[in-house]
DNA sequence: CTAAGCACTTGTTAAATGCAAGTGCTATGA
DNA sequence: TCATAGCACTTGCATTTAACAAGTGCTTAG
């Protein structure tokens, strides 16, 4: 969805990223790109929250056209089609490290490592090199 | 929602903020209360978006029950309920501000005062002191 | 040439949303 | 004090979106 469709809603910078990501599985694509290195339809398909085939299908493709993701054939493998992060994907890394340390205040379940917390709090720039330098 | 609920899906942190936040709605009821000094039921309906008065009505509820923000009772007139941000509800702040930032970047239409935009670049620590003086 | 894996599609049911109208308080003015 | 209006929601219903299960078509490995 862009501002120039018939849904269009506001100017607001909140409005802009809530029509891209204003649902309960689009950052999670996101999250398995940018922090633990998935970039297949089936490994997407794998993580806990157990997204369903057709929402996954239609959540890359609207990635994909709003420019965050994009895709690749496997060179390996012509059957497989390989997903990665755009610049526009890769520059949403600050505000998923803003959410990361939010949820580790806020909620005693939430799992992250805590040398990781430790080093977004006393090194933010380091981490944010490190996550990039993984994304090649 | 909450992690001990039957909706449970992951202990991982964009997981967690996607439990409360992950809706086309919740986040501009945060954004009115935090940037637009708003805090009563009828100002948030005139936002652009027009949120309808059941949704409204629901997410007040759900950001009540998860503490991210508070009722009150007017004092000057008590038909009115005002509502404002917990502490919780004001550490969403370096998220918001994050969004700010990438959508300023990504969507021209976004329409963010420059100056704003400029002293986040700049002087990030005093753009989160002055706007949490605002609210309080 | 057959079987298995992968990336989706399709169909159906269940849930969430949008819209219009209504309800029940409180305040205000005659 | 009684009618009117404002405010904060609720309710009912039509439409849209999501969840779940099953199926399709291409590729590759044996």
């Amino acid at each position: 969805m862009t501002h120039n469709s018939e849904n269009f809603r506001s100017n607001c910078p909140i409005n802009f990223v809530l029509e891209t990501f204003g649902d309960k599985w689009t950052l999670l694509i996101v999250r398995d790109l940018m922090f633990k290195s998935k970039q297949y339809y089936g490994e997407f398909l794998k993580s806990n929250e157990k997204i369903s085939t057709n929402i996954l299908a239609d959540r890359l493709q609207k990635l994909e056209s709003s420019g965050v993701i994009k895709k690749a054939m496997d060179t390996q493998n012509k059957s497989k089609v390989l997903y990665s992060l755009t610049d526009k994907g890769k520059d949403l890394l600050p505000i998923m490290l803003e959410i990361t340390s939010w949820s580790h205040k806020y909620d005693d379940k939430t799992n992250v490592p805590e040398n990781f917390i430790k080093a977004l709090s006393t090194n933010r720039a380091s981490v944010i090199s490190q996550t990039l330098s993984k994304l090649k």
